[in-house]
DNA sequence: GCAGCTGTACGAGTTGAGTCGAACTTAGCA
DNA sequence: TGCTAAGTTCGACTCAACTCGTACAGCTGC
């Protein structure tokens, strides 16, 4: 792997017509698939996660300091990292932050009824 | 581990007042939790089970011969047992044959509109 | 009895996910 | 210029899940 200059042009993230910058990578609408989503939905780190953007934020996105979880730094990385690539949330990079929320349109459109359950969910019981 | 006679009544598989055969150890209507459920539906070959009981079961039940998947009876044990232990199925023992039907009634209860979705979900696509 | 069938139990190998620390990158700001 | 804070990347560890072969158990019919 190249170690000077050589790493790219590093993919600034530009804004888009929106003004909003550009999401980070994720399946299309077209590509999600129920087993991946339900995968990723099988977590109860997750399911707080999805739950708590679905109920309480308003329009905006939220970073995920936000969301007062009790862990490292890595491990919440990877969790997010996990609903993206299933294609539950989207991210987009501001500053240094890197704010979330769910793809309610896509996956009302692809699997509808999922959110509700989501919704519903409560972590002990 | 005991040889002999000891190996318990053996527990008959006592005819309910039904008439059917009581169902395996499953959990109760109150104890499913939407991240096992989740967990379990998240594989593309118990997806393909539960789908198939709800779209080409009558009203009866199926052995796992009945659908006809092409892997080793110790895999298909493995699986059948974890819907039946995340609470999407029932299993009763017949004779030889341990049958399967999905619990529609408790899912609706407990998560409405998830059941639509395994049987909207195709393997491919 | 015994053979044949359905399915379980057990154990081993392998893979993948979750968890986390440590080092790094980047943006904003004093 | 250099600090600080948000978040990533990498690697290591642990543990659970998947897969499967083999051995066993129980029913049924000859």
């Amino acid at each position: 792997m190249p170690t000077s200059a050589a790493a790219a042009p590093a993919v600034k993230v530009l804004p888009e017509p929106s003004g909003l910058p550009e999401p980070l990578p994720e399946p299309s609408r077209d590509e999600l698939r129920l087993e991946t989503v339900l995968g990723a939905l099988s977590d109860p780190l997750r399911l707080t996660i999805v739950r708590k953007l679905l109920l309480e934020s308003e329009d905006y996105d939220h970073s995920c300091g936000w969301f007062g979880l009790d862990r490292p730094k890595s491990s919440l990385t990877h969790h997010f990292k996990a609903l993206r690539e299933a294609g539950v949330t989207r991210q987009r990079q501001y500053g240094l932050e890197r704010r979330s929320h769910v793809r309610v349109e896509d996956l009302d459109a692809r699997f509808p009824g999922l959110l509700a359950l989501v919704a519903a969910w409560s972590p002990q019981g």
